[in-house]
RNA sequence: GUGAGCGUAGCUCAGCUGGUGGUAGCACCGGGUUGUGGCCUCGGAGGUCGUGGGUUCAAGUCCCAUCGCUCACCCCA
């Protein structure tokens, strides 16, 4: 029995992290530019915190967690929870007003896999700290936008507004009350739902609970005042950036803590999981958690689903690249390039180089395998002469170069020929 | 937790109503080129047909069980 990877963990195979690699480092410099700096953080948290942030009453905590219930703690299911965390115990709103945290890293749920929903699956997460003005949302929102953008991905925008404290109960009464004179004709999913979280009932699949809900009261007729005017706001500054946007007043978030400001980027490209990246307004969370009185908004990015979407939109990305493979012929040669190589990597070239001391032609072919652009040959006469042949891989062009002096020495002149002729 | 589908070479897959596992494609190794890659050509290696049981003269194929995977539902971070 071969021992395999558990379910719902995946491998991420060299040709796919080039892909990876790609994708964090175009996040992270967007990032930067918005002036958000990285926080590393643990994966392991008291189990409290995100009974505390997430709910305590929803299905995540109840049972969709990777919880060590004997030692009280969860592998994280989300980041901003973790980040908030760390944000109050080292004091960082004291530092400056306003503070923009990004974190990049793996996630867990305990569910059962489907495409592009796995186990341990990774996230982008950015947060802004301290402002509520509705720019930031904006901006935020924007910064999102530009990532997918970089990225070559298309998805479309949506946002909503879940309203605060103050406006948000009003309306689930009256959502309620909706519902309640509808429920013969709503699916079993929703009858349930009612009860248990009947904003969820918005966006149901079902067709029938779709064209049932077509007029049930909308969140943003029933918000109060300030929450109005900042969805205004947002609205207006999304345009002022030229992001293009849909109202969705049907879009719910599964997590409690949530006010005014929801979004997400959406794609019809992978199936059931359509949301690729997402996030909102947690104004009131912070201080729930323990620490200021803080708003706060953020969103994360689904990496897997990123990676999949740049597969199938085929977002160019560099193949690997040595700059020079050294094909030796027999022991002698093989003896004398060893150290050579391990000179040219100290001046800084990716340069492969086969032990196997198989025939040129196969050597040849592992070169052009590893997409070397020049591959040095150095046989017995080579070696007698004090010379090899540095043959450019492209154009097939070959030149005799001279092996003198120290390995150093060689190493350093058969570096600046390579450099110079790429 | 629920439902459906699928497990044949490293990967992608043929294999019709049971009758000896495919010159299949990609990848890998070697020859054609006694020292020159990609293209071509010839050859080679690689399998407990997921596992266990059953039916049968005979099972990759049919039946049962089991494990694994996938997609979808619930939920959604």
């Amino acid at each position: 029995m071969k021992i395999k990877a558990i379910n719902g963990f995946k491998d991420i195979l060299p040709d796919e992290a080039v892909r990876w690699q790609y994708m964090e480092g175009v996040a992270r410099d967007i990032f930067e530019r918005f002036g958000a700096r990285e926080i590393r953080l643990p994966i392991l948290e008291k189990t409290e915190l995100f009974a505390r942030s997430i709910g305590e009453a929803t299905d995540i905590v109840e049972k969709e967690m990777y919880t060590f219930p004997d030692k009280g703690i969860t592998m994280r299911p989300e980041g901003t929870a973790s980040l908030l965390r760390a944000f109050i115990e080292h004091g960082l709103h004291v530092q400056q007003p306003v503070q923009r945290l990004y974190t990049i890293g793996p996630m867990f749920r305990h569910e059962r896999p489907q495409k592009g929903r796995l186990r341990q699956f990774h996230q982008m997460d950015v947060e802004v700290i301290g402002a509520s003005e509705p720019r930031v949302d904006a901006e935020l929102i924007a910064m999102g936008r530009m990532l997918l953008d970089e990225l070559g991905i298309s998805a479309s925008l949506e946002i909503n507004s879940l309203g605060c404290p103050e406006c948000r109960p009003g309306f689930r009464r009256q959502l309620v009350s909706f519902l309640k004179e509808r429920r013969d004709r709503l699916c079993r999913d929703c009858d349930r739902r009612i009860d248990t979280n009947p904003l969820r009932v918005l966006d149901c699949k079902n067709p029938d609970c779709r064209s049932q809900v077509q007029d049930a009261p909308s969140i943003l007729d029933a918000l109060c005042g300030p929450c109005d005017d900042h969805f205004a706001h947002v609205c207006r500054n999304l345009e002022a950036l030229g992001v293009a946007y849909s109202v969705n007043r049907f879009m719910v978030r599964g997590l409690d803590y949530y006010t005014r400001t929801t979004f997400e980027f959406i794609t019809g490209d992978l199936g059931a999981q359509a949301a690729i990246g997402a996030g909102g307004r947690y104004d009131g969370l912070i201080e729930q958690l323990g620490g200021p009185a803080l708003p706060g908004i953020g969103f994360a990015m689904g990496m897997e689903r990123i990676a999949l979407l740049m597969e199938q939109q085929e977002v160019a990305r560099p193949g690997p690249r040595m700059d020079l493979f050294v094909a030796a012929l027999g022991e002698k040669a093989a003896g004398h390039a060893f150290p050579l190589v391990h000179q040219l990597r100290r001046q800084g070239l990716k340069v492969a180089m086969d032990h196997s001391g198989r025939s040129l032609k196969a050597q040849m072919k592992q070169a052009g395998r590893v997409n070397a652009a020049h591959t040095l040959i150095i046989g017995d006469n080579e070696l007698q002469q004090q010379e090899a042949i540095l043959r450019n891989m492209e154009t097939r062009e070959q030149e005799t170069v001279p092996l003198q002096g120290t390995v150093t020495e060689q190493a350093h002149s058969l570096a600046r020929r390579v450099r110079d002729n790429s």
